[in-house]
DNA sequence: TTGACATGAATGAACGTTCATTCATTTTAT
DNA sequence: ATAAAATGAATGAACGTTCATTCATGTCAA
């Protein structure tokens, strides 16, 4: 084959993750044990510590696979053509990349655990300035913050909308159990418009985005 | 003394279940230990399993005990003279009531639980429908409803509101982790009156709510 | 008043189980 | 033949839970 002196590391690596997201999103970081992430994965146990060197070691990764999905995530926003489609981008892929509702409950177990493990919190609080400050910058440069609502610089904005969009996605977590990613993201897109539509039109406007 | 024959049972749950609340913030549900919350309430082990059936049940016990306060919550901000003061009311309470940033933890660990324990997610979606609903009629019933956003009814505006309201708190798990009440409920504030302004004021009207 | 008796709140060592982690062994690839 | 990859039984610590025991307090007969 062709990858005769590549090592699979990352590959072991990576289906090790997959196996872990699927667990933790199901049971939380606490309640599953490596003989279920080993299960699910379809290797054994000791396998997983020739990756990893611990079971927080495996949660850390996941954290830092978060960060790195989210960066590339912003890219993508950043390359959209308007910033409602920026916006569409970024706070509905939850819905689709990965399976299922698995990002929303791995989100918010990964809240969970930031608040009370210091090196979790301080990834997820990297996370959010980074994405904040991106999309404040998108805000910045977009025409329409020239019908920006009274008072609010773009940094105010991005909060209001990440404040919005995470607690939708929480509320995403223990509602809509059974449904389908489209349904989810449909339901992920109102709300953002709802939001869109109230900072960046004008009262006495028709109501149309 | 005059309660000779009074039971403290009362009194003995509410010592476990503060404890526990220390304990569950603290370090979450799945890892505080039996003897974390005997150890905090400063009673023996076995005295708990008096009081409650399991660890379960402490958990059920204080997802109910957080049912009754937003419920009694809810009475207070129907009290409130104006639909901001009631708002105001409503999403600022976990910065004071009980101690620290306790509160925050507490329900971010709670919805992590409800993404997975079905009971738990049942209990936060009555808590959530039932405030919803209250908030909504709140909106409805007030003056401010006239200049309301363009196509928006009260339902989604309590919505909306709550979304952000737990983003917001969600937000607060991870970072402010040394922060006063005073400072806290003051930011909680500001994101809750910049939706405000948003919500109910013009945007040809000068940016004063 | 006294002391024997009853009550039940409170204790914490002990139990069975589960878990993260290790490592002697086997399998696979070269 | 050799080394790397993979296995899963074994280990010991930690957990939720139980329960035999303690002891302060209340009751009551004499």
């Amino acid at each position: 084959m062709a990858q005769l002196t590549t090592d699979n590391t990352a590959d072991r690596r990576s289906q090790i993750l997959s196996a872990a997201m699927v667990c933790f999103a199901k049971r939380g970081f606490h309640q599953t044990s490596m003989h279920d992430i080993s299960a699910e994965a379809g290797i054994s146990v000791g396998l997983i510590y020739r990756y990893f060197e611990s079971k927080n070691a495996v949660i850390s990764a996941m954290a830092d696979g978060h960060k790195r999905e989210i960066h590339t995530l912003l890219e993508s926003a950043r390359q959209a053509p308007t910033l409602l489609d920026a916006l569409e981008i970024f706070f509905t892929a939850h819905c689709c990349a990965g399976e299922r509702q698995l990002q929303s409950a791995f989100v918010v177990n990964l809240y969970a655990e930031g608040s009370r493990n210091p090196l979790i919190a301080q990834l997820v609080r990297d996370v959010l300035n980074t994405s904040a400050t991106g999309v404040a910058e998108l805000i910045a440069q977009s025409p329409e913050m020239r019908d920006a609502p009274a008072g609010m610089k773009p940094q105010q904005i991005a909060q209001l909308i990440f404040d919005t969009a995470r607690g939708a996605l929480m509320r995403d977590a223990i509602e809509n159990i059974n449904i389908t990613p489209a349904e989810r993201r449909k339901r992920q897109l109102a709300v953002m418009r709802n939001l869109w539509r109230l900072l960046f039109t004008h009262a006495n406007e028709p109501a149309f985005a």
